[in-house]
RNA sequence: GUCCCCAUCGUCUAGCCCGGUCAGGACGUCUCCCUUUCACGGAGAUAACCGGGGUUCGAAUCCCCGUGGGGACACCA
């Protein structure tokens, strides 16, 4: 069999959202699976909702989640151009094939394609007015997911409008001919609109595709499908929140579609190896972004540190805080280290670290309530300040070992330390240990934090 | 309204095609363990075959009908 050929075919109307990322990954999957192509199109035949700004974003997004195209917009390809807007003249050939065919007629200025057939007219409930209908035999779509889906069209519709434009139909349809398109896999709100497409193909006597329609996925709350408005729907977010892209990809990998052994975190050269069409599911699936935050805790976990601690200077750069808490190269990586195993996300970075940066750090009142009346908290705090002015501080081990001898010596644990010089450390009960603390802030910051709690408790 | 698609824990899903499993895994939630807080991790618990009819010795699995969910019905894509 000839060499597989599969599109995604985005229209930059809006933001780029999860839905199409997902279309497009399974559109690559399957290219790389069978060593065939995948093409990028855009479909800008509609030049009032078409903008630029959102034509980045598709890239950009792309290029992110590491879906790379090997033909299309800036790699090019032996079939372009590849952005309908610039196809004008490949539709116009094809549209005098179907003149020449009889295959159609003008009407109120726009350009009809005929189905061939006996008409009669009928009142049509939805739009509310009399239509024409063809007395046809069902359209049959062979759906490499779905199976065989028989649907009937039968009412004519427009191909070019009045204004001169083709419409999606057509072009969608020339440009899966002209780009020798063998596959197309897209989302299954088209699969109605199939019998239209298998109906021109049949016209235009171009072998038709293969065809496999995706389920959908749905928004988490409430009905209907995941829309651009909804929360969590568009990849640019994910990307500026700080999510991994492999993360994010292997999420999406097991959004419809899995392995059929219990595997979840996958290399994604090994979900190319098994992806395949029928293994897709045929159901719709509930976005859930409470795995999709644990699947982005495994990837964050499993990072190399100092990739861990590049991404979160990249995080910080573009959020604000950034000068400040970048100032110290060296400092920073600790403190990333010391985050790393700690997080669930990047999100949670500047609010998890901030007391490392400054000495003007609130103190939780909760937590201080709830320590302050437990044990004798100032007279440990005193201790420890005294002997922090003697105790080795180079690393974790040697810190530990001097709280724990000053512990010993009055008959407690570490634990009576701990807890207030915590709070007297960072403001919180929660973080990382408070050695790796004391040697990441230094004998000098340590101890004035202590003694200003100390002074003001 | 018409047409099309779909239906297993709250969610993502395995099992269905080729009927016989305590219906398996993961997220979430809860409990316990680990522990120097918080996480991570470990052990356990929780929870599902949409309903009704068939076919069959036997149905989550095959068939039909309901019901429910989703999608499409533009000179948008």
């Amino acid at each position: 069999m000839s060499q597989v050929r599969v599109r995604f075919a985005p229209s930059p109307t809006g933001f780029f959202h999860i839905g199409s990322a997902r279309t497009a990954l399974f559109n690559w999957l399957y290219a790389r699976h069978t060593g065939g192509v995948f093409i990028l199109r855009i479909e800008d035949t509609d030049k009032e909702r078409n903008s630029e700004q959102f034509l980045k974003v598709i890239y950009d997004s792309l290029r992110w989640l590491g879906l790379n195209w090997d033909e299309g917009p800036q790699v090019g390809g032996a079939f372009g151009p590849y952005r309908q807007s610039e196809r004008a003249a490949v539709y116009a050939e094809y549209l005098e094939k179907l003149k020449a065919a009889g295959r159609t007629y003008e009407k109120d200025g726009a350009t009809w394609f005929k189905l061939m057939g006996e008409r009669y007219e009928a009142y049509d409930e939805h739009r509310k007015k009399t239509v024409t209908k063809v007395k046809v035999a069902p359209t049959v779509i062979e759906d490499r997911i779905r199976g065989r889906v028989e649907r009937v069209e039968d009412e004519d519709f427009v191909i070019v409008r009045s204004d001169g434009n083709p419409v999606f139909h057509f072009v969608n349809v020339v440009d899966d001919i002209a780009m020798r398109i063998t596959h197309v896999i897209r989302g299954e709100d088209h699969l109605s609109n199939t019998s239209k497409h298998v109906e021109l193909f049949k016209a235009f006597g171009a072998p038709v595709p293969a065809f496999a329609h995706i389920p959908l996925i749905l928004k988490q709350n409430g009905p209907g499908k995941m829309s651009k408005r909804d929360q969590g729907a568009l990849i640019e977010e994910y990307q500026k929140r700080g999510f991994l892209a492999e993360a994010l990809v292997n999420f999406l990998c097991l959004l419809g579609w899995n392995p059929k052994d219990d595997r979840e975190k996958m290399a994604i050269a090994d979900v190319i190896a098994l992806f395949d069409l029928p293994g897709v599911n045929q159901s719709n699936a509930r976005f859930d972004e409470k795995k999709l935050a644990h699947m982005n805790m495994v990837y964050l976990l499993a990072l190399p540190t100092e990739r861990f601690a590049a991404l979160a200077k990249a995080y910080f750069q573009t959020h604000a805080a950034g000068a400040a808490v970048l100032a110290d190269e060296a400092y920073f990586r600790e403190i990333m280290l010391l985050a790393q195993p700690k997080i669930k996300g990047m999100e949670e970075l500047p609010a998890y670290t901030a007391y490392f940066f400054t000495e003007d750090f609130a103190i939780d009142p909760k937590v201080k309530d709830k320590i302050m009346v437990k044990g004798e908290p100032k007279v440990r705090l005193g201790e420890l300040i005294a002997a922090l002015a003697t105790m080795e501080v180079s690393s974790d081990t040697a810190i530990e070992e001097a709280i724990k001898a000053l512990a010993t010596s009055r008959s407690l644990g570490f634990g009576d330390y701990q807890a207030v010089a915590r709070l007297a450390l960072s403001g919180t009960n929660a973080g990382p240990s408070i050695t790796a603390m004391i040697r990441v802030l230094g004998r000098e910051r340590a101890t004035a934090r202590l003694a200003k709690f100390l002074a003001g408790a």
